[in-house]
DNA sequence: ATACCGATGCCACAAATTACAACATAATTG
DNA sequence: CAATTATGTTGTAATTTGTGGCATCGGTAT
């Protein structure tokens, strides 16, 4: 087995699991010890892992402390929030995704009533259950403790019961040809289907999701009626969405009451 | 286990519940009181947390939240938790159904590793998801706002494709002929289902729910091979739970060390 | 107040585990 | 083949953890 096999077998271990033990990894691979300390003593040089006295852990603060994680650019979040918020009236149904956008969106809903919630995140779930006598319908599927959120096949065979007036999505990236993308399939396949699942699809997106790129590209995307963002994208981005038959909404955050 | 996660783990207890005592951390890891109180020097001397006598305090000022809600004897959940944990190995898969003392026995599988949950309780959730690097399954359905228990046909559903070496269900009580009984039908139906869905099927039941009744009588009893509970039942109840195939465990909380 | 008791803190030492260095052996490369 | 590198082995030092003894704290009964 290669050294560099090995190191990155390591690593991922390490970043997986937070932190692991050298036993532990004498277990998996057949290697000796020593080998194993010299690869975690290379990966400590090269800052990519942390050595501990019996293992290492990882660099990576994999805090499940989702519930203070709002980091990038909550500000813009917020007002996209807002904006989505007010397309919503009390009483209606609605999908809402996982993200921290969309967390932004669930925060907005908490002065609505009545609501009828399907969503895949458990945060979004704690924000609204129990709230102004709504109903939240957590979907199913093993829950992804990067961001609290049921992925696979549980979670679309359930939702595939189901049908609301609106659904809010975010996206990992929007591509300069205005696709909207995702990191993971499970997570593209999800939010094509809850795309399709409600009569008002909204995708919420911060001004940092534009002109960039990641690995899926999500379907149904001609079912998209909104996007709100926070700032207006590029002119090549802006042509491109405007060849859609969808509303582009740029939360100014400016209180219209 | 490695001293950092032992570390990380001290940490996080005393942060979501505002304090707690070595005798406590004790129950839930694996190791002697003198390792935890020189991990708690450890950690108060690089100013995580603050030393106190029997135990540490947070040094955040947020409350601890609803999280430490008003719970019937939590000292004899606690036990029973324990001992319920003792029952399962590392790498385990495990059902967990919602209530108050099936949340003591996620508690008490913090120090486990490399479980496969399956859980209709966000609460549950919350806990083991992203530690030890377990793996959480969420069953889908509507949340109930008392207990965040999700419950109905889209929980049973799912949870039919799945079968665990253990399943930890709770009772709303347990009638004086060792009926075991639930205060809603949907419940009963879930609890009925994942009893046949493991392999060891645990009840976990402090003393308080002895000799009472609910109105759902859960199918599947004889499905359960142990019952565990904090005190020894009355003689009219032992008698009809010694009759039936089952272990009577009765958690006395001493620590086996 | 005094005595007592259990729980806890603290210390010292033993046992176990791990780190580290030195060397031997295998694998790779030119 | 020689040179070099990677890996395994071995022995010793360092660290961690457990254990038992004993002091101390907080409470309670006398």
């Amino acid at each position: 087995m290669l050294a560099e096999e090995r190191q990155r077998l390591i690593l991922s271990l390490v970043n997986t699991r937070g932190s692991i033990s050298i036993t532990e990894i004498k277990r998996k691979l057949r290697v000796s010890r020593e080998t194993i300390r010299r690869d975690i003593v290379a990966l400590d040089q090269s800052k990519r892992l942390r050595k501990t006295h019996g293992g290492a852990v990882s660099m990576e603060q994999n805090e499940p402390e989702m519930n203070v994680r709002q980091v990038m650019n909550p500000a813009g979040k917020q007002k996209i929030g807002t904006a989505a918020a007010s397309l919503v009236p009390d009483g209606a149904s609605i999908i809402i995704a996982s993200g921290t956008t969309t967390q932004a969106v669930a925060e907005a809903l908490l002065g609505h009533r009545d609501l009828t919630v399907f969503t895949n995140s458990v945060i979004v779930c704690g924000k609204l259950m129990g709230h102004n006598s709504n109903r939240v319908y957590m979907l199913g599927g093993e829950v992804q403790p990067i961001n609290g959120a049921t992925l696979g096949r549980d979670a679309t065979v359930m939702l595939a019961n189901y049908f609301a007036d609106f659904v809010f999505i975010g996206a990992g990236a929007i591509s300069p040809a205005g696709w909207l993308m995702d990191y993971t399939r499970e997570e593209g396949e999800l939010h094509s289907l809850m795309l399709q699942s409600a009569r008002t699809a909204v995708v919420v997106a911060d001004h940092g999701k534009f002109g960039r790129f990641a690995p899926i590209r999500v379907g149904n995307f001609e079912k998209v009626t909104h996007l709100i963002t926070d700032r207006t994208p590029d002119p090549e981005i802006m042509a491109a969405l405007e060849a859609l038959p969808l509303d582009v909404l740029i939360a100014d955050g400016r209180d219209n009451d």
